[in-house]
DNA sequence: CATAATCAGTGGTAACGTTCACAAATGAAC
DNA sequence: GTTCATTTGTGAACGTTACCACTGATTATG
């Protein structure tokens, strides 16, 4: 909780510079200029000066940044030197695909609990991880101290498992239905409405297609859609 | 191609509002005010108000506007008025989820062709799409006047089926995997980064807990993450 | 050691996005 | 028809994000 404020759009882009960096680390370059990072990851290259400079003086004028140790100060920053245990609510078609989906895979989080209604799919382990009848939600997360979740569960009972979430104690819902949720102060969505991005990707070509000059960012991730409290 | 500028964080709002005004017209209501739709959406109700303007005058002061009206001019913006197919590069554990998932329920949008290398997949029909082997992608693309791409391949190979893609006259990418790809100007690329946007709200729940008065927007869709050439 | 090339950090600014706050228009009530 | 309650549309203010352009530190070269 050190630093203050970091901007919220550069936060959004430290995930893909900290990989950039594990990809160069691990093809044995020792540094790297914010010219070459912005070939990359597509960000122009003051974007990342400034981004970096929020973190305080990290690389050396004339020389660039160190790869390794860059690449360590953001593993710290992100979390990446302990374990993440993530919760997947809603294991169906879109939930299994996640399961499988290896986020651990150069990342330290895992998805160590699904949850689900199906009397089927009650007490079995898909890829390695235990599912769990959704009336465990809460004593579980709270068991296995689990604070952020995946949201995968069909619009109508959405808010009903976002109720049940925030009474476990998640802090972070990366909520994969298209409904809006409603939680309370100190509890961050990121929402991921995947028929949204669609949608927005085919206005954009139909609309915007011959505005040659506009290379840029999410943005949003768009897909990026995050919000903080009610 | 009408109107000239429409801002691009309103126009990633806009399915958002499309799909609540469905929802709107399928309970019957004839009236909805910015107010209402801000509720539902968790989007500031003079934003909402802001983004409609662009598009004119839609409502009626005093009165608000009309849900059906409304819904059918955002159906028209939006191209759910005619149907919009999509390909499928890369059958593997995401790509076969999305196969699943939807698109089409209260959506004019379909997956209409998948592309793999795995011999087991190429020739077989999953979800009544037929899978092609990547060799048939640009001639496939042609055939069946395919603009949009969905990407779900390993990363070594995105850019690769990216080039495949453009070659094929490909306009918009929903690009899965982690790599910014290249992509010449006229072609839009979406990316939805899922390890990304995990790891963001993993940063955001450990260094933002605190600051209280802080809802808004996207996303940061944030995984909003878009960009257009190269 | 001197000169050239490189490149981070940052002040300034422009572009973009959100929100306030209010006038004008409309509908509802009686 | 007058009054009251609503609610849009928007000018203006504000906040955020991106990028240019330059200074000065550092490395590389000969």
């Amino acid at each position: 909780m050190a630093e203050k404020k970091i901007p919220k759009a550069t936060a959004r882009r430290l995930p893909l510079y900290y990989r950039y960096l594990r990809f160069l680390y691990e093809a044995g370059k020792e540094r790297v200029s914010s010219a070459k990072l912005s070939e990359a990851v597509k960000v122009d290259s003051a974007t990342i000066r400034r981004d970096f400079s929020y973190f305080g003086a990290l690389g050396k004028r004339g020389y660039g940044y160190d790869v390794e140790s860059l690449m360590n100060f953001f593993s710290k920053k992100l979390n990446q030197d302990r374990l993440t245990n993530v919760a997947l609510v809603g294991v169906g078609n879109l939930g299994q695909a996640l399961l499988n989906y290896n986020f651990r895979r150069n990342n330290n989080i895992r998805i160590s609990a699904g949850f689900d209604v199906h009397e089927d799919l009650i007490g079995t382990i898909h890829q390695g991880v235990p599912i769990y009848h959704v009336d465990e939600l809460i004593e579980q997360l709270d068991m296995q101290q689990i604070d952020v979740a995946i949201l995968t569960v069909p619009s109508d009972i959405a808010q009903e498992m976002t109720d049940k979430l925030v009474e476990g104690g998640a802090k972070g819902i990366m909520n994969f239905t298209p409904i809006r949720v409603t939680v309370p102060k100190g509890v961050r969505v990121h929402n991921v409405d995947l028929t949204n991005e669609l949608q927005t990707l085919i206005y954009f070509i139909n609309y915007y297609q011959d505005f040659a000059d506009d290379s840029e960012e999410e943005a949003d991730n768009p897909l990026d859609d995050l919000f903080y409290n009610d």
